[in-house]
DNA sequence: CCTATCTATAATATTTATTATTACAGTATA
DNA sequence: TATACTGTAATAATAAATATTATAGATAGG
């Protein structure tokens, strides 16, 4: 699984506690461990889809401006990962009828298993990811 | 999505288009266009699990022993990709709530996820696929 | 019993994909 | 106008996937 949509998920969760204030990609990326280019570039993508808004210069940042309550996890999938579930299978041989078509064939598969696992990701709201963080054991 | 996986859908869709004689690792791999030895590993681990029989020297190769109706994608998966979906998050700040408890919050999620896609990749079967493979329109 | 043809598997090399870093332009604030 | 941010492109470094090489062992046929 990309690990953009992971990505989003942590830096959306990080957005949802702190619904007042900006929050920098420098700050974000010091909880996700990653650089802050690629966080600003994956908030980019939430940016463009409109769940969050942006603000440059001094005191900038991310913010959230939706309800996390109504963001689910099939959504920030499709903002930054669809797709991703496609196998990168090699050209396969045209020469021979399985070779010819398996490609096809799996990708009509593989378009039904995202669709499906989208029934299953949209059970899942960024306020659900909060609540899940704020009761795991070994909390902050 | 793991390229195992649809390696040993290949694979298997040739052996049960051949059910009465041995296919060697080099047919195989001329028809998917990848390395013999890549062959010979993926279906090492389908012989594990007992969908193929295998026999070396001359003549050999490797043949389907099982019915391709009662063989989902589902069983091919877990032989050869199982936690594949499973995102390789980096390791995040534990001195933040969110990094801290993100990791066990996807990793459950993920589960589930697997869990689901299985209910999918279940309605689907080698002699599906065989059926897709001889019906598309630019067939052999 | 020798040779050719195959699998099994480990070790290494190569290629590709992912991620990090650098660089620089633009914006807002104080 | 100095500082602290975002936006984004270009490049470098790292990690993962894949191919290749190498070697041992099995089997069939002459």
């Amino acid at each position: 699984m990309n690990s953009n949509f992971t990505l989003a998920i942590h830096s959306l969760t990080l957005l949802a506690l702190k619904p007042d204030s900006m929050s920098s990609s420098k700050a974000i990326a010091e909880s996700a461990c990653v650089h802050p280019v690629r966080i600003r570039n994956v908030l980019s993508l939430l940016r463009k889809h409109g769940f969050i808004e942006s603000k440059e210069g001094t005191g900038g940042g991310f913010i959230f401006t939706l309800n996390p309550a109504k963001v689910t996890l099939w959504d920030i999938y499709k903002a930054t990962s669809e797709g991703a579930l496609q196998p990168k299978c090699p050209e396969a041989n045209e020469e021979c009828i399985v070779g010819a078509n398996m490609k096809n064939v799996l990708f009509s598969i593989f378009i039904g298993a995202e669709e499906h696992l989208g029934e299953y990701l949209k059970k899942y709201t960024i306020k659900d990811v909060v609540e899940f963080v704020n009761n795991e054991p070994e909390k902050y």
